[in-house]
DNA sequence: TCTGGGGTCCTAGGACCC
DNA sequence: TCTGGGGTCCTAGGACCC
């Protein structure tokens, strides 16, 4: 999708199609996440600092994101690639890989000549352009190839609004002249590597040999980039990729200094991450705190545990233990807690876990009796919370912490809202106890602006409407 | 007004084991 | 007694992607 979150706000908010539109964090310390085609004329891009972002193109509407809305239109996309083959493999709420030969027009490809394939597709292609901007008024851009790198390939070419189809056979062609850079795994880092030795293109690279390059860079990365350089590329389409990790992190406005501050913001940041342990059915036995300090020096620390657990208490102990072992003198910029080494259980599936755990005591009584001559274990903290005990995990008790007092009412600029009067709005600024807003639908004429109170009682906030009715 | 948030994969060293 | 060799797990960090 082009310029996916920055078209949604488009679609929905008549009065800023065509104008310059930033999505991204507003606060003191945001980045860009997408701008519009008419802001990119102003240089501005994603991960730039949103200050920056002002500073080039002030006359943007600068906006938070609002993630269910972009959710719900990727969702109409995916079922529109998934009509195509069971094979799609989402890289993110607005790009997929799909296997068309997986699909039902496999058979026809199959049994067609390179032209009339070619052909096939993009009528294929084009048809599925079609339908996006018909259920979402939304376009897209198509890379199709033979293989996922040129697909992508393709994909860049082909943006905005377009389609591009790279022949088999004209991979080599279309690959040599590129900078290295255009290659999926060339990041700043191995440009610079890569530029020191006098490799710019993509023909440099594959003129080098796979010996150099693994030499530059490394078995893996030396070696799949030149597989790269020369087109080839086997991977194949897989969908229902499932999470190795579940991570939530939070860069506050102001560094933390204090301690029990940051301890606080710890648990807070479990309490999150278990939800969405919780929320996705799993459990993860190594705990990873991260933080980033006021200097931007990043560190992590993590803790494996005997076997994987969902438990608040678990996690936020563990994280705690871990922050605990850093220096935060000078502040603390972010914090993150992580859970990774992910299982398919959680603590509701009890027979699964009372066999984790009397198989992980087992291995650690077997371990003890090893190590029977060593010096007594200090190190033994983890309490073995013996699984005999009443099953009655309900999710009951630990709620209290993370429920707050019902705040001032706060408005987001780019968030939906209704007014008892006015209708259907979204919010287009609110400062010194006013809300601006802005009146119109994604059906609607471009909508005209009202001030209130941030407390008006006919305001509230609302769910986004589809962008096509 | 310097630099988000959620991920993936790779490397490298040390522990530990056979 | 000159300390092989390989596999796996754990930890930490870094590059990269959207």
């Amino acid at each position: 999708m082009d310029a996916f979150f920055a078209a949604v706000e488009q679609a929905a908010k008549p009065s800023l199609r065509g104008k310059p539109v930033v999505v991204g964090g507003l606060g003191g310390r945001g980045v860009v996440s997408t701008a519009s085609y008419e802001a990119r004329r102003f240089g501005v891009h994603s991960a730039m600092p949103m200050a920056q972002a002002r500073r080039l193109c002030p006359n943007a509407a600068f906006l938070a994101g609002r993630f269910p809305a972009y959710r719900e239109v990727s969702d109409i996309v995916m079922g529109l690639l998934r009509e195509l083959s069971p094979l799609v493999e989402p890289l993110s709420l607005d790009e997929a890989f799909v296997d068309l030969e997986a699909g039902p027009y496999g058979p026809a490809l199959a049994a067609a000549g390179p032209q009339e394939g070619a052909q096939l597709v993009l009528a294929i292609a084009e048809d599925l352009r079609a339908d996006i901007e018909a259920r979402t008024a939304l376009t897209g851009s198509v890379g199709a190839a033979g293989s996922k790198l040129m697909a992508k390939i393709a994909s860049e070419q082909a943006k905005p609004d377009g389609l591009v189809l790279i022949g088999i056979g004209s991979e080599r062609a279309v690959l040599s002249p590129l900078p290295v850079r255009a290659l999926p795994g060339v990041g700043p880092a191995t440009e610079q590597v890569l530029r020191r030795a006098g490799l710019l293109t993509v023909a440099d690279l594959a003129a080098a040999g796979e010996g150099e390059l693994v030499q530059l860079l490394g078995r893996a990365h030396g070696a799949g980039l030149y597989a790269t350089s020369i087109g080839l590329d086997e991977r194949p389409v897989v969908p229902d990729r499932d999470a190795k990790s579940v991570s939530v992190e939070d860069t506050f406005e102001v560094d933390l200094a204090d301690r029990d501050h940051i301890l606080h913001q710890v648990d807070v940041l479990a309490a999150r991450c278990v939800q969405r342990l919780h929320t996705a059915g799993r459990s993860g036995r190594t705990i990873v705190l991260k933080v980033r300090r006021f200097d931007f020096s990043t560190l992590t620390r993590s803790e494996t545990l005997r076997a994987p657990t969902d438990d608040e208490a678990v996690i936020a102990e563990t994280a705690r233990r871990l922050a605990a072992q850093v220096d935060t003198t000078g502040g603390v910029r972010l914090l993150g807690v992580g859970v990774s080494q992910l299982a398919d259980y959680t603590q509701e599936d009890l027979f699964a876990q009372a066999a984790a755990e009397a198989q992980a005591e087992a291995e650690a009584e077997a371990q003890a009796q090893a190590a029977a001559r060593a010096e007594a274990a200090v190190e033994e903290g983890e309490t073995a919370t013996g699984s005999e005990g009443p099953p009655e995990p309900e999710p009951t008790a630990v709620r209290g912490e993370d429920v707050e007092p019902p705040a001032i009412r706060h408005w987001r600029p780019g968030q939906d809202v209704t007014h008892a009067q006015y209708g259907p709005g979204w919010v287009q600024g609110s400062g010194v106890g006013r809300v601006t807003v802005r009146f119109e639908t994604p059906y609607s004429l471009p909508g005209r602006v009202r001030t209130f109170a941030i407390d008006d009682p006919e305001l509230e906030p609302a769910d986004p409407l589809p962008l096509r009715a």
